[in-house]
DNA sequence: TCTGGGGTCCTAGGACCC
DNA sequence: TCTGGGGTCCTAGGACCC
């Protein structure tokens, strides 16, 4: 006999748009879209008419001309997002967050208190429509492939139990899409060899899987497709990048445009990571071009940075060297900077390390403690009076936000 | 003439060290 | 001196997720 089914997966459902019905009650059981120019989210009602998330605005009237258009609530998301992870939280300390609408849940160790995992499924969808007003679909199951796969199923607004003892019926009926890493690419890669359920990819040699998706690709979805899932719900994940990036429309790529761009990005993350005192070492840029394909270039340092300058410049030198590389493309369409290898508990007095103070004061040093005292003082003002209070000159002036900068604050994984 | 934005993980080759 | 193997880190690209 199994181990019985104690992980959930709790999904707010259609969530942005879900808020914006919740709010405005004249938009309930109507097709609306958060956004303008891209759609950021879509109700249920206008997903029936194909239109999706990311797509242009243009796009989605054309299908579904009676489509509402409504600017977000921002702050109302990060609310009652938060609101309904606090929700689980109270039957049980083991949640594990992975968006701001969605979290794995262990109450292996609460059901002498609340019941049966299921019963305390159903009560934490009770509490969300209660208490917060909003639909949140839930899947229960043995392990977190399948509970996910089960909260998908379950909505809209509902609740899926897979019982231990008939996992792998519930699976093997189902599409492949379904399976969590099968994306369009693999999925079209499955198709070609006739599989299109995850019973036929259950079917499937290894040996086959592994020469059409590579080892490990293979050999995780061969696991999976037998629900052999070893991930562990993980409370406490902590980031391992920070990025940021901004669609441009189509520009020319020259140095008026690049500098205050890079900047902007760069003030953006790095902000970040002193707020959280995680410097990281390794910087990445990406360029887009004209025709959408693009290209990135990254430096490892040996000491991690977190200076908003400094980042910009060593931004600047990689989309330099990109374009060294393809002197054919005269436009780009988006620029991007990510830092990785971020330091897990660093002491700010530290960034300066030993023995470099010295290069640090000199005029002109890419270490510069006047940069340094300067980004102290940024950061200080902004504490008070707010982001756009103060900035770097250039980098508040002609970069086009097609998104609100509310709304990408929702995506920012806590550092 | 506006195809978004913030992340994670995997792969494959090369450098380098033991 | 030559050959080989294993491990780690870095880089660039790609698939995928929300």
């Amino acid at each position: 006999m199994a181990t019985t089914a104690t992980i959930l997966h709790a999904d707010l459902d259609a969530f942005y748009a879900s808020v914006e019905q919740l709010l405005d009650p004249s938009l309930r059981g109507r097709p609306i879209a958060v956004g303008g120019g891209v759609v950021l989210a879509a109700s249920y009602e206008a997903k029936a008419f194909g239109v999706r998330s990311g797509m242009p605005g243009r796009q989605a009237r054309e299908l579904c001309p009676q489509l509402i258009f409504v600017s977000g609530h921002f702050k109302h998301y990060q609310r009652l997002g938060d609101a309904a992870i606090r929700v689980i939280g109270d039957f049980t300390p083991l949640v594990e967050r992975i968006s701001i609408d969605e979290a794995f849940a262990d109450v292996a160790g609460c059901t002498h208190l609340f019941g049966a995992p299921a019963e305390i499924a159903a009560a934490i969808r009770q509490r969300v429509r209660t208490e917060l007003g909003l639909p949140i679909s839930v899947g229960v199951a043995r392990t977190k492939h399948l509970a996910k796969i089960a909260s998908q199923v379950a909505k809209p607004d509902g609740l899926v139990v897979v019982d231990p003892d008939t996992e792998l019926e519930f699976l093997h009926e189902l599409t492949v899409e379904l399976m969590w890493g099968v994306g369009p690419v693999t999925k079209a890669r499955l198709a070609e060899i006739g599989v299109l359920t995850i019973g036929q990819l259950a079917k499937t040699p290894g040996w086959s899987l592994e020469r059409l998706l590579g080892p490990a690709t293979g050999e995780k979805l061969a696991a999976l497709a037998w629900n052999r899932d070893p991930r562990q719900l993980k409370p406490h994940r902590r980031a391992r990048s920070a990025g940021a990036q901004s669609a441009i429309g189509r520009k020319p790529a020259d140095e008026q445009i690049i500098r205050p761009a890079l900047l902007h990005l760069a003030d953006r993350i790095a902000a970040r990571l002193r707020a959280k005192s995680r410097p990281g070492r390794t910087v990445t840029v990406r360029v887009r071009f004209a025709d959408l394909n693009s290209v990135t270039r990254s430096v490892t340092l040996g000491a991690p940075i977190s200076a908003t300058v400094i980042l910009a410049e060593l931004a600047e030198e990689l989309v330099r060297a990109v374009l060294a590389d393809h002197p054919d493309e005269k436009v780009i369409s988006l620029l991007a900077i990510s830092v990785s290898h971020l330091e897990e508990n660093w002491d700010l007095e530290l960034e300066l390390p030993l023995g470099l103070e010295d290069e640090a004061r000199r005029p002109g040093s890419r270490l510069g403690m006047a940069r340094w005292t300067a980004d102290c003082a940024v950061d200080k003002i902004r504490d008070r009076f707010g982001w756009d209070a103060i900035g770097y000159g250039a980098a508040t002036l002609g970069v086009s936000r097609s998104v609100p900068d509310e709304f990408r604050k929702l995506a920012e994984k806590d550092l």
